[in-house]
Formats: structure tokens, C-alpha cells, sequence
DNA sequence: GTCAATATGATACGCCCGTCTCAAAAATTT
DNA sequence: AAATTTTTGAGACGGGCGTATCATATTGAC
């Protein structure tokens, strides 16, 4: 009843976009101290359930499950801040491989600096897939997942005029399969290669997707195999 | 003590290759039992805990519980199971895009239809890596998860010869990219494509890398681009 | 300073998981 | 057929998670 004093933001919203909405009073206070505490067990490796967030940040249970209500709330939050400098990437340049390669340089080491982050939300995306299928669904709160399309869309731009859509569409198709978490897992967990490596196999891949997306462009066309290496 | 009959299989051991391997009497066949109806639930979506294996196949919890410690070992045997195929895949060519096209073809079809199950496996496989970041770990059954390195060099192996290692590496490490359930994680639930697109667009991110390895090794050379097609 | 509104903490409950124990049932041996 | 070994089922236990309740402490308004 008492809008006066807006707390619409207590409880319900993610408070998106720099954490620096301030927002003050006991609420916001509480609630920043949660997610820093998180933020800062996550980076560290682990992925803490709520009531180890709670003691982590001497907080009592109860307090903690009233701000976030269960462990994919708070992977949620956290992923929503470590994901900040990916999603307001700019292009710098006017070429397509150029931005690409670009969007994986800021990318890939913010994901990994959040790499426990992104694989919690990646177990929890699995989870909430898995209840979906069972019919086990609580109107929860729906992982979203889906920053890389819009992101390697833009980075791919300069070549929407170039490319059949449906060839276009492909492309950022193809590289989104090798632009998230899932790089790292099979990369670094599976193939024991190092962040660098990991990088590096990542970037020859995606430049290579590009490269190839335009060059059948240009074999349509004819065949002007001089232009396969960076148009 | 007793060892005339050989009970060594009982509990402990996977039991791996075809489930013919028979080994009659109780256990075995309880075995059994719990595998097809696990097998039978993972396949109709759902990822059942041992207790929901145990009341499906109507045997009790305990018993359950003595053949499947956790739902990780049930996941696990399942996987084991739909693996089946793809780990006796042959090739069939001498082409390397050709034989991945082909290894792509045998796997991909099968990683749909236990598409429940690889993501469970997938989703522990990430609990695993998350306890032992925080060290929380007991001597537990490692999961495998490396298949698609053997089968992916075995593909390509024709291209070995006319390839720097570092090269033939880098381009296995590429296709394993594209190779796993994350393809179907990143394109049917994020995109939205149904089955055909998302081998049609695997099949071409497979291809163009294939390509883009052997393009640049023939760059080095002597640019003869006409060979770039499929060598 | 007083008072209402609000945030917090302690506690308890139900649920599911994984483990254990022990008696009953089934299978195998002799 | 009898005896022994093995397998099974029922139940109990501890632990963790998510929820609800209620008294207490803190905040902000007057």
C-alpha cells in the first residue's frame, strides 16, 4: 500500500546493468553484501548454496532465502553481473572477422574469470530443462541464455548485405558453438589445454567459420578466391 | 572367498560393451532390470533419481541403492549404453570432410535420442567440477566425457600427413566443439531449430573447418585455392 | 522521544537423498 | 529335502534444502 518509499526493487527484480543503482536502506544494503559475498565465493571456484552464501555473509538463513529464494536466483545474479562487460560490447571495426575476433577477445576472459559463475547457470539451465521435460515446472524464474545471438549478430553485421540470410543466419549460428561456457568445458576440462590455448583454438575457429562463410559467398558468385582471407 | 562363481561383475564393475555380456542369476538380471527401466525413463525426458528408477522398476530403494549408489553411476551406465554406436563407428572414406560428415551423421542422431541423458551427464559432470573446485570431493567415479578426441583425430586422421601437428590438433580441438549434446544445448534450446537444422548447421560448421585447416596449410604452400573444396 | 512500519534472526516443519540395520524371501549347494 | 548362502524389502537415521512462523531489533516518520 505505501508507494511512497519505492521498494518495488526489495525483492522481485534483478536490478540489471551496473550494480551501482545504489538503492538505498537496509534492503538494498543487504541484499548488495549477498551478492558481493556470492560473487566473491564464485570467483573463488566454488558454487555456494544459499545458506552458504547466508553464513559466508553473516547472515541468518531466513534473511537470505528472502532475497534470493533459491541457489538459480543467485547463480542468476551473479551471472547477470559478471556478464556486464560482454554485453555492452561495441564493434571497433568495420570488418567482420576483425569484430568477431574482437567480441572473443572481451569475452572469453570474462568467462573465465566467471567460469564457475557460467557453469553453475549452465547446470541450472540443464536442470530446469530436465523439470521442463518431466513436467516438473514451477513457473520459475527461466534462465535466459540467449545474450550470444544478439552479440554475434551485431559482430557479424558488415556482412548482412554480402550474405544470403539464411547463410547469415548460419554463420552466427555456427559461431555461438563456440562462444559460451561450453568452450571452456571441452576445451580446458576435456583437452587439459590452458586459458591461453583455449583462446587460441576458439579464435582460429571463429575466424575460420567467417572465412568460410564468405568465401562460398564469393564461389557463388565467382570464384575470386583472392578475397577468401579477410574481405 | 568363494570364487567358483564368478560374482566379480555384481556391483562393482561397469559392464561395458554390449549389454549381452548375459552373466544370468539374480543380480544381473535386477541389473538389468533397473538399466532398461532407467533407460526406458531418460529416453521419455525425464532424468529419474534412483529412487524414481526403484519404483518404476518395482524394486525397493535399497535394493536400488545396491546396484546404483547414486544417480551419477546410473546416469553414467545409461551413457555407457547410448554410446553403444557411436564408439564402434568406422570410416567408411578416405575423405577427412567426408568422414566427419559421416562420424557426424552416426553420432548426431544417437546424441538426440539420449539427449536427456548426455545432458544429465553433462550437468554432473559440471557437479563434479564444481566440488572439486571447492574440494569437496570423495574419490568419486570420474566422468569419462572424452570420446569425441579419439573419434574426431580417427576422422581426420587422413590428414595428418598434410598437416603441421600443431594444425591437426587445433582443428580435432575445433570439431570437438561442435561435436558434443552442447551443440543441441546451444541450438535447439537457444536458437530453436528443430533436428534438421541443427545437424544441417553442425554439418557445415564441421565442414568449413575441415576446409579452412586444409586451405591453410595449402596457403603456406603455394596458394593453389582451387584445391581449396575437399582435397 | 515515541510510535508504527519494516527488516532480521531463531526455530521448527516437511521433503528428498544417501546410508544403515535387520528380518524375510529366494536361490544355490549338498 | 534340508541347510547355507545370497538377495531383497521395510524401516529408521542424519543431513541438507526450501518454507513458514513468530518474537526481536532496527529503521524511519511524526
Amino acid at each position: 500500500m505505501d508507494v511512497s518509499r519505492q521498494r518495488s526493487t526489495a525483492s522481485g527484480d534483478t536490478e540489471r546493468g551496473s550494480a551501482q543503482a545504489a538503492e538505498r536502506g537496509p534492503r538494498a544494503r543487504t541484499k548488495r553484501l549477498m551478492l558481493e559475498t556470492a560473487t566473491r565465493l564464485m570467483q573463488a571456484g566454488v558454487t555456494p548454496s544459499v545458506s552458504e552464501v547466508a553464513e559466508a555473509a553473516e547472515v541468518s538463513r531466513a534473511t537470505a532465502y528472502r532475497y534470493f529464494p533459491s541457489q538459480a536466483a543467485l547463480v542468476q545474479a551473479v551471472v547477470d553481473e559478471g556478464l556486464g562487460p560482454i554485453l555492452t560490447w561495441q564493434p571497433t571495426s568495420a570488418d567482420a572477422e576483425r569484430r568477431v575476433a574482437d567480441l572473443f577477445d572481451t569475452a572469453m576472459p570474462r568467462i573465465e574469470a566467471f567460469e564457475a559463475t557460467f557453469k553453475a547457470a549452465l547446470k541450472l539451465s540443464l536442470d530446469q530443462w530436465a523439470r521442463r521435460q518431466a513436467g516438473t515446472l514451477g513457473g520459475e524464474p527461466a534462465f535466459t541464455r540467449g545474450h550470444r545471438v544478439d552479440l554475434l549478430q551485431q559482430a557479424i553485421a558488415p556482412l548482412k548485405g554480402h550474405l544470403p540470410p539464411r547463410d547469415f543466419k548460419r554463420l552466427a549460428q555456427a559461431l555461438s558453438l563456440i562462444f559460451g561456457v561450453e568452450v571452456l568445458i571441452v576445451l580446458k576440462d576435456i583437452w587439459g589445454l590452458d586459458s591461453r590455448g583455449t583462446r587460441s583454438v576458439a579464435q582460429w575457429a571463429a575466424g575460420a567459420l567467417v572465412r568460410a562463410a564468405v568465401a562460398e559467398s564469393v564461389d557463388e558468385g565467382g570464384d575470386d578466391c583472392s578475397r577468401l582471407a579477410v574481405e
